[in-house]
DNA sequence: GAAGGAGGTTAACTATGCTTAACCACGCGG
DNA sequence: CCGCGTGGTTAAGCATAGTTAACCTCCTTC
């Protein structure tokens, strides 16, 4: 049988996988806030049902079966936010944490249902096309990171990671949101952005600053 | 903490008071489909939490506390329905039981969302105002069962009881549904009816009519 | 080569939440 | 008064899912 438990593992290791990340055990115990002999049991689990395989080298990889289910959660995970976002109007950065639940509760027919009403292939309010988009396919549609973004040079945020609530109000808190304007004014010593957006200036450090895809848009004074 | 398991023992408690029965410890094995044990255990949990008495007699009592978290997931779960049926379209017979799973996931946020968009005070799919709704609210409101309709009248159906999807489905075949116009053509001797809808002549049991509230057409030839 | 850190497992424990089997208490009917 | 049905409990067991403590195995670093 499954569970919300077993999803919520198949899900973190297909969206683990999907940041270039090597999953191991410890990659789970950290992505799912969980204590290492957790993920042992659960991993133990999760092979009794045919859902995942660990390789020697300690390696877990999703068996067709697993990777099917995490493929069905993530597609109703953003189909409700897209929900709440565009039926609702929920505001973008409360979203995420709402579908986390909600999509455990999802049925084929209400997913075929959110299908017909919202279409495929729009972008979730966080600006990701999908939660498993990985890195380079960002970077193939001409998107860079915040943190490497260049002095002078004026971006769109494009994407927001989400599954960080704190991370997302304190943006939302400094008017940095997924389609906002925003300028680099520059790249500090300490690894710091300084930054001009329409709501004013502000400092940004690393960790927040390499966890938002912006685009490149013509320079012009904002 | 609050699980979904106890959120259901406690909505259980408040429908069949609501029903006009005797909440016992038995009512509740019936209701939810557990064993006597299973129900022991849990009111233990919920007396724990403070969230039920037991009186001296063996009923079983919501606290104040116990009342307002079955409140609340009643109400989560008429709008859940009601955005399954009047946002997707969802047919009426399957929207009970997706409710009853995502009603458990729905945030405060959700609910003021849901609020704001349908609004108070709706029927939902199954013609009920409420799932918590008596029986004698019903007849006040002019109800009647149809397993209490007199021959040779005609009646529109108003609600259904929801909790049973075999139901639900088997009266959904034979175009009885929620605003279908009906007329008792007989009341048989084995307790049976003779009905005629726009889909036909059918005889249905006491078992189904009694658990279909209708109310009194003007009588004119279908 | 000893020390340490990272990663993983086992063991022991807790809580939820279900099952069946066995048993107990009460009321009622013959 | 004995048997039976209803209702409730205890006992034993299982699965999920988490915790901390302890321990083992590498691999790296001094």
């Amino acid at each position: 049988m499954i569970t919300v438990s077993k999803e919520d593992y198949l899900k973190a290791i297909l969206e683990a996988e999907s940041e270039g990340e090597t999953v191991i055990s410890a990659t789970l115990a950290h992505w799912l806030s969980v204590s290492p002999p957790a993920v042992t049991m659960a991993l133990r689990r999760l092979k009794k049902d045919g859902l995942v395989r660990v390789l020697a080298g300690g390696e877990v990889r999703l068996t067709a079966a697993g990777r099917k289910i995490a493929h069905k959660l993530t597609l109703r995970h953003h189909l409700i936010e897209r929900m709440l976002s565009e039926v609702f109007g929920m505001e973008w950065y409360k979203i995420h944490d709402e579908a986390e639940r909600l999509e455990h509760a999802v049925s084929p027919d209400f997913e075929a249902k959110l299908l017909a009403k919202l279409g495929r292939g729009g972008a979730c309010p966080h600006g990701n096309l999908s939660e498993m988009e990985s890195p380079a396919s960002r970077l193939r549609r001409g998107l860079v990171l915040l943190s490497e973004a260049e002095a002078g040079k004026r971006y769109r945020v494009s994407g927001i990671y989400e599954r960080d609530r704190q991370l997302l109000e304190f943006l939302e808190a400094r008017g940095i949101r997924p389609g906002a304007e925003l300028g680099v004014t520059e790249r500090n010593y300490d690894k710091t952005l300084s930054i001009r957006t329409a709501a004013g200036n502000l400092v940004l450090g690393r960790l927040a600053a390499e966890k938002i895809w912006v685009s490149r848009l013509p320079s012009r004074p904002l």
